[in-house]
This record gives C-alpha cells, sequence and structure tokens, in this order.
DNA sequence: ACAAAAGTGTTACACGTACACCCATGG
DNA sequence: CCATGGGTGTACGTGTAACACTTTTGT
C-alpha cells in the first residue's frame, strides 16, 4: 500500500499530569527536564511516542520509567497542537492525569529525573504549555471528582473518613461539614469499617476504612453528587 | 536549535462526529469516502493537520468544508492511536464532536463529499476505529446533556419544549414526563417565550421559545439535572 | 363530540443541609 | 476534667416525581 503523500508529518508526545495527596495537601510530581530546550527547567514527566505503541501505552510507559507503578489510574485528558508549542520542532502533545497513592511511589521512585513533588498551589514556571495543561486536569479532576469517587485513588489502602474529607476540601478549596459528610460517603456502602482507628491525628481517634472494590468498580460511573452545590465551585 | 533526533514522525489527523436533529431522530452526518483505501465506503468527515495550524483549526477547517458552517459548537473528544488504526501508515487522529442545527447544514452543503444523514441508531459500517470515535461521542453527548443545556445546540433559533423533549427522549432513549420537564426546563429561565405556536405537530400547538442566549453562555457550566437517575441511564 | 397533545395544580416524599448533642481520649 | 476532634440524631426545607385534571383545537 501507498503511503499518504504530501502530507507534513510531526512528533507524537505524551506528557503525563501526576497528582498526589500526603493527607494535607494535593501535590504535583514535577521533573528538572535533563535535555535542551529548557533544559534544568521544571517540568512534567513525559516524552515521545514510539513506533509501534498507542498513546496509552506511552503514557503508561513513561509513568512507569519515573514511577515505578503500575495499574495506576491514568485518564487522556487532550491533545495540545499549537504549532508552536515546542520551539525545536512541530510536536502535538496528548496530556494524561494520573492518580497515585503518594506512599507507594516514595518506595519505588526513579531518581534519574530529579522529580520533586510540589504543592499543586505553590507550584513553579512549567515550560511549554505545561501550566495550560495542569489547570484543565486540575478543572476536569474537580468535575470528576464532585460526582465520581475517583479520590480513592490518591489514599493508601487504609483511610479514615476525615482524612478523605480533607482531601476534598483540598480540591475544591472549601470546607465541608464533617458529621454530613461521613453520612454521605458511608451511604454509598463503597466503604468498609476495620477495626483499628487512627490515633495520630485526634485523641479520639478515627476508625481506618478499606474500599470496597467490587463495589467500587460496580458503581465507578455512578453520579454521587458528593459536592454541595457543585455548579458553584467548579469554574 | 536542533531537532530532537531518534524519534519516528507520524501523520496527526482530525475526524468530526457530525450530529443532528431533524426533530424526530438524531442523525449522524457521513461522507462517502473519495480515496484509498477503504474507497467508497462510509466514513467520518476528516482530514490531515496541516504544517500551521491546530487541531481545532483542522477540526473548524474541516467541519467547514462540508458543512459550509462556521462557530459552530465542537468540543474534543479523544485521540486514537492504535499503532495499525490506518493501515497505509502511523496515523494518530483526534476525534471532534460537532452539534449542529441541521436546517442550516441543508442551505450549505458541499455536495463534493457525497455526504448523507444516517439515523444514529441505523448507521452504516464504517472504516478504521470510526465506529467506536462514535460510541464514544454518544456517550459523551449523554453524559455531557445530562447536566449541561448543550442540546440547543441542534435545534434551530425557534423551537417548542415537547421538540425539546423529544430530542432527550431520543438521547437518552427513555421516555420522559411532559408535564415535569417543560417545569423544569422553564424554572432555567434559559427560555423566552414566542407569541406564535408550533401547530404542526399538534392540534392545540405549542408556543415556541429562543434561547436567552446571555444566560445560555452565563449558565453553560452550570449543573442543570436535566434527567432524572442519569447514573441509571448513562452505561 | 371526541381525541390528542399541551400545560397546570397538587401532593408525597427523598434528599441535602444545618445544627444540637453525645462519645472517646490524651494531656 | 477539660479541650479536641469523631460521630449520631433529628428537624427543616427544597426539589423531584407522580399523577389527576384542565385547556385548546382539528376533524
Amino acid at each position: 500500500m501507498t503511503k499518504y503523500s504530501g502530507h507534513k508529518h510531526l512528533l507524537a508526545a505524551v506528557d503525563c499530569i501526576i497528582f498526589g495527596f500526603d493527607g494535607y495537601d494535593l501535590k504535583l510530581l514535577l521533573i528538572k527536564r535533563g535535555f535542551d530546550p529548557e533544559k534544568h527547567k521544571w517540568s512534567l514527566m513525559g516524552g515521545f511516542v514510539n513506533d509501534d505503541e498507542s498513546l496509552e501505552k506511552a503514557a503508561n510507559r513513561i509513568l512507569y520509567q519515573l514511577t515505578g507503578l503500575e495499574g495506576v489510574y491514568m485518564e487522556q485528558l487532550q491533545t495540545f497542537s499549537d504549532p508552536i508549542r515546542d520551539p525545536v520542532e512541530r510536536t502535538i502533545s496528548t496530556a494524561y492525569f494520573a492518580l497515585i497513592d503518594i506512599h507507594q511511589y516514595e518506595k519505588r521512585i526513579n531518581h534519574d529525573y530529579n522529580a520533586e513533588w510540589f504543592l499543586l498551589k505553590d507550584r513553579p514556571d512549567l515550560i511549554f504549555d505545561h501550566d495550560q495543561m495542569v489547570r484543565l486536569a486540575q478543572k476536569r479532576l474537580r468535575y470528576k471528582a464532585a460526582m465520581h469517587p475517583i479520590l480513592f485513588e490518591l489514599l493508601p489502602d487504609k483511610f479514615t473518613i476525615p482524612q478523605l474529607q480533607c482531601l476534598y476540601e483540598e480540591i475544591y478549596d472549601t470546607k465541608l461539614d464533617n458529621r454530613n459528610f461521613s453520612r454521605k460517603i458511608l451511604s454509598t456502602q463503597l466503604l468498609v469499617k476495620q477495626k483499628e482507628k487512627d490515633k495520630f491525628n485526634s485523641k479520639k481517634g478515627a476508625f481506618y476504612y478499606k474500599l470496597n472494590k467490587r463495589k467500587y468498580r460496580a458503581n465507578f460511573q455512578a453520579f454521587l453528587n458528593l459536592i454541595p452545590n457543585p455548579d458553584k465551585l467548579l469554574v
């Protein structure tokens, strides 16, 4: 079969917006770019797509290179294609956002990339259009998490309801009523109560919970309305 | 500046999923492909991205070529990148979905492409991964329209509430209570009642309405909950 | 007069929200 | 024994769904 002629070829890349949560703040994993242009500047982890792989596969490969993690929650965000977004040559980049358990990451990190976690709210300037990608990812995360239980992806296996609430408060930059929050979450039947309590964060201690994985997967696309008045919070 | 070396270049394309509504059924605009491979088979309207244009610009150009319409509602759906999705050579394609007023289209259509409207439910086999694109577009449309008032984009300037209801019923393949529906829609304050009635579809006649464009744009991202129990309908 | 669709009124009820209050524990 | 955060009980109001019923008009 002959090739399509007369059309310019270009490079395809992927960039990963990697979110993590340390129990207090929402964080973003960035690397110090190791090659020109913009060498030594902060950047999303990314890379070019190989000849024989899909974008999804490339994104997973790149995430794995940096974090050593597989099976992580990741979804395609958008493809960015401004003709001059990369000054070296025409490159379109498909952004993926990933939610990882920050503690899992600590164990397996690859130090070759000089990666660091930054507070999402207080991140450095990023190269190219990466800041635009991060802003869009944040918007999408807010949008999605208002209705679907994806934020569990950011938490360890065992977590408390106050921890989960703190995460929601971080994401939406708001305060929630703890009494209503716990009831709402428990009413989804997604959580399984554990015997032990977490005593680090309060005197009384809060019970640990684990995700009911089966129910989680089954209800993933269900609408949960976890955020009061989402339209006022999602801008 | 030197080029990035050692990375394979590829072709970037866009494909447009174009939805229309004739008052009764949800339709899809397809073209008969004019070149090999798969010449004469049904396909989404698409094309390669030019050297100096973004994907968005390419999608708008391609939509304009076929329909003669500009300023149409369009959003990026997803980028499809299976290495062998196009048998000729490696091509990644970004799908956009567009909502157009089918009557506007009739006026300006470009006949060079042998385009035809098909019932979405009863469409022919499509080339490559185009069917997958359509299915995803349908899913996204359902998802979005359950909460945001985007379906107005499919209707003419003046329309009746029963028409609008019929559109929702088509999209979600369900029956809605007309009494509750009209109240819900009117409570959004998005509609402006006209003096005349449409007498074609009933003896009593239904009042025409127009969109309050200002309010529409302001409320676009608001959550409207127009579909009861969306989680049961959105699969 | 009747059928058929548009539209109004009314009601029951689920759900979200607010908040008083109780519980458990470390200092 | 008190301060602190975790968690339950309950009351109130809004919004949604269900449905009886009225309106309009072409045949």
